[in-house]
DNA sequence: AACAAATTCAAATTCGACTATTTCCTGATG
DNA sequence: CATCAGGAAATAGTCGAATTTGAATTTGTT
């Protein structure tokens, strides 16, 4: 996970090795399921796509393998990670626990550094929401640097990083079975008013009412994606 | 993480790609320390060490990367990821909870293989640890093995993950900063009666205290090593 | 001497051809 | 008809040379 998505990509003229940009395309096309789940990644192909050799394209395949996004066994290839009930209740129950954790600590050491954080988070969030040529990739990018600014610059590297892996793989699941609840008006209010409770909540110190709104803020989704997967 | 060392390695005509090999290699020696935290790994030397070819060695070096066992920055090439006290701390603190928060589940859900796995991982620990001819890495192996065992087979495979990880990590600030500790007599008699400790707590039943046990039993060495990397 | 620019060299990255393995197809056999 | 063997095509894995980059060193200038 070496990069992010950039908010507004700036003219960036930093030498990068393209393995990175490879990395980066093809992650955004797993977690957007343009990749489909199960999907056999056949590196020739994958090279006509996203540019680079067979070569480079493994790299990121290997990388990605590390990270669990692609499978891979013996001399059979790569392919997109699966689906699955048992694996969708395992990442939002860890996640959850996680990151609840993450948020108490939080809101029991948290600085003003880490209140003025998730203020403006809260804000890009909402101004990007309602902005027009905002595109799907950036409003989830602002909807996970909220949840991170959350939790804290003060939370542990492995923590967080824990964090961040069970979030895309979530998101991924989000994005591939509920594509376009994410654009209806009722559920935009209705999340982002949960976004703007459990700001306030860790504004006010309130450590487990605020970890209580966040379980609840998932909880809500998570029946919601059982049932489209099943439906599959 | 793709295979582990196997118990005896079996005569196994199954057809591997070479970056197994290299990987499993590779992996050992930044575990053991061969490879120093911090230290640059040259693809030349690496294939010159451990076989294969740029290419079989740039993508295992991506595999572990996305395991964050090997750092990478931009087009400088790969280093053995660094020791620090924080990460140390880091470390140990996630495991220690995901661990005896996997138990408690293990002894309430557990059911007669559980018990019996963990029994049996007990025995072997204690044989391989009795017998002359066993190596440190089969000895680290089914310490590895009894730990899993005790958070059993139902544990979700995103938990038994990060524990693995963790655990991993962790064994490699054990191996690198107490090297013969592992080997006093003395040490050895304390941690078996506190393996054993565990697990007949753990067969009884009595999730918080066994919990317990097991925090008391990381604890110990936390201190000692934390000592260790300070003075280094 | 102190600094900046140019040079050099080792190392990292990238590439696509080469080899090995799996997969798929076909047709003979029970 | 099902099954298996053999071979052809497709795909995976492997390699090392060619290219690009980063960093150390030298050279030139103030």
């Amino acid at each position: 996970m070496h990069t992010d998505i950039p908010p507004i990509s700036a003219t960036s003229t930093a030498k990068e090795p393209i393995t990175n940009r490879i990395y980066d395309s093809i992650l955004e096309d797993i977690r957007s399921g343009k990749l489909e789940p199960g999907q056999k990644l056949k590196v020739r192909e994958l090279t006509s796509e996203y540019g680079g050799s067979t070569g480079s394209c493994r790299e990121v395949l290997n990388r990605l393998a590390g990270e669990r996004f692609v499978q891979t066994k013996g001399m059979t290839g790569f392919s997109v990670r699966d689906l699955s009930p048992e694996d969708l209740i395992e990442v939002l129950d860890l996640r959850d626990q996680l990151e609840s954790q993450a948020l108490v600590q939080a809101i029991q050491h948290g600085d003003t550094d880490w209140e003025e954080g998730m203020v403006l988070a809260f804000h890009r969030l909402e101004r990007e929401r309602i902005r027009e040529g905002t595109s799907l990739i950036e409003r989830e990018y602002y909807h996970r640097e909220f949840h991170l600014a959350l939790i804290g610059a003060h939370t542990s590297e492995w923590h967080q990083f824990f964090i961040r892996t069970l979030s895309l793989h979530s998101e991924r699941y989000r994005r591939i079975l509920l594509p376009k609840r994410i654009f209806e008006p009722d559920y935009v209010r209705v999340v982002d008013e949960e976004h703007e409770l459990i700001m306030r909540l860790a504004l006010e110190r309130r450590a487990e009412e605020a970890a209580e709104a966040l379980k609840k803020h998932r909880s809500r989704s998570r029946t919601d994606l059982l049932v489209a997967l099943e439906s599959r």
